[in-house]
DNA sequence: GTAACTGCAAAATATTTGCATCCTT
DNA sequence: AAGGATGCAAATATTTTGCAGTTAC
């Protein structure tokens, strides 16, 4: 676990530091997606706020994380695939948010259904967010 | 025109006030979704900020409003056609985001294709986001 | 006249920037 | 040792809340 970590980091030619092995242990050990928030509480508050911003800035950049949009200003942060490169994102999975336990999860074996777009439109990326019960809250 | 604005307003009980008089007309003249800072700016900052942030709170509670999920949290909203009702949107249509103009369209004719969920997911509401070039913005 | 709505002030929260210090390489 | 990363302070920006005055009906 800790050497894929490292393996992720020095791919990126990022110094291995606390914040950025913390952080990133995190995003493994969760199934889901996490907001800024979620990550400050997770961490215990042991890093600066200033620092996680720029951590998970980062991260996105090198496309080591991707974000996924929202309606509620909280944008949540989820681990690429490995294809992911700097600059190139290849996350067409779609996203699913739980309505009760606001969990996040990427469901990688889905993928994004075709798109047919009014003449003109160009498609670049499309973002699938589905809203409702996860397994664990559908009783 | 002003006549639908007032309609629309009456309908869902509120007064008809001079900030939701202009903002409801701001969406109607706007092809596409407007963020809470371009209201700011397209009403000449005429209206206080709070007054604006309550009125497209009360217009997405109403269901005259609905947000469109966006990764870099700033919440856009756009008109729902008719069949919104208060407490219930159906806003099952794909929004395009121009990565050039960052004009936000809501292609009404497109319908949101069918999305395959594992096993125990049950989905409630689906969004797609389009990313890419509009019609405008393809030279 | 009454309830609803607005504007102002202020609080709470979130995000960004600069800089000195510390850590990684 | 050098460059990069962090933490702190502070500047900005965003969002929420309370309340008094105003407006719609």
């Amino acid at each position: 676990m800790q050497a894929r970590i490292m393996d992720i980091l020095k791919k990126n030619q990022l110094s291995v530091t606390e914040s950025r092995k913390k952080i990133l242990e995190l995003f493994q050990d969760n199934p889901g997606a996490l907001a800024h928030h979620d990550i400050e509480l997770k961490t215990g508050e042991k890093f600066d706020r200033v620092t996680i911003y720029r951590t998970l800035q980062t991260f996105v950049e090198k496309g080591i994380l991707h974000t996924i949009p929202s309606a509620d200003n909280s944008i949540r942060y989820a681990l690429c695939k490995d294809e992911c490169t700097e600059g190139h994102h290849h996350d067409n999975h779609v996203h699913f948010i739980c309505d009760k336990c606001e969990t996040t999860y990427c469901l990688e074996a889905i993928t994004v259904p075709e798109v047919k777009l009014p003449k003109g439109f160009v498609p670049n990326q499309i973002e699938v967010v589905v809203n409702g019960k996860c397994r664990n809250c559908v009783k």
